[in-house]
DNA sequence: TTTTAATATCGTAATATTGCAATCTGTAAA
DNA sequence: TTTACAGATTGCAATATTACGATATTAAAA
């Protein structure tokens, strides 16, 4: 085994645990926090800002790219990532969804 | 290597990343929604409804506890699950971070 | 007290993730 | 074209996660 049993859960509840996976690392969620920070679009600059190597800091941002929370735009010899919001709000309406309803639970 | 670097970064950081890992599985997501769903507190219901094992769930259900998102509290010979909003406010007030923000990037 | 039902824990196999050095693959400048 | 730099990819070792059968544990019921 080892093997998350995908096929047997909802899309809508495999498309949120991959957006919440892919944010669910410190240097992943490093990362984000550079993009909003900073007010022009960020490229060799996270490898320079975080504690790991360029190759690892790749792979974050290539993770973070296929689950649809940043894009890169070639510009000149660097590449430019930039937070797309549009998945984000999947995750977003599932924490709503979470916090406000009117507690159900006595225990 | 295989380990993550969590001293290297913040404890909001580790804190975000750690709530968004836990969510980050389509059983947990599950889990949460049926809590959220029933207006009663659930407990081996959960294992009933879900597509897997009883030990399997039982492990999913204790990470989540140890996140922090949800308590359980001891009814009799069952137990009790229900949602702990607190700590999901910690992953909630990141992403409005990340989608609130007017966007700075001219990609 | 013995039984039974509900959960948790242990052990283990399969797979995934993390991190990095080394090595490509562009692209811009010389 | 050669050089140099920014990023991506590859390969690999260490560790983590997922899943489940088997086996505890715990509390009500018989």
């Amino acid at each position: 085994m080892g093997l998350t049993k995908t096929e047997e859960f909802t899309a809508q509840q495999n498309a949120v645990a991959a957006l919440a996976k892919a944010i669910g690392h410190p240097a992943r969620v490093a990362i984000l926090e550079l993009l909003v920070t900073r007010n022009n679009c960020i490229c060799n600059d996270i490898v320079d800002e975080l504690p790991l190597a360029q190759a690892t800091v790749s792979q974050h941002l290539k993770e973070l790219k296929q689950a649809g929370i940043i894009k890169g735009t070639i510009s000149g010899k660097s590449i430019c990532y930039c937070i797309d919001t549009t998945q984000l709000k999947t995750i977003q309406q599932f924490l709503t969804l979470l916090t406000e309803k009117p507690i159900s639970c006595d225990c």
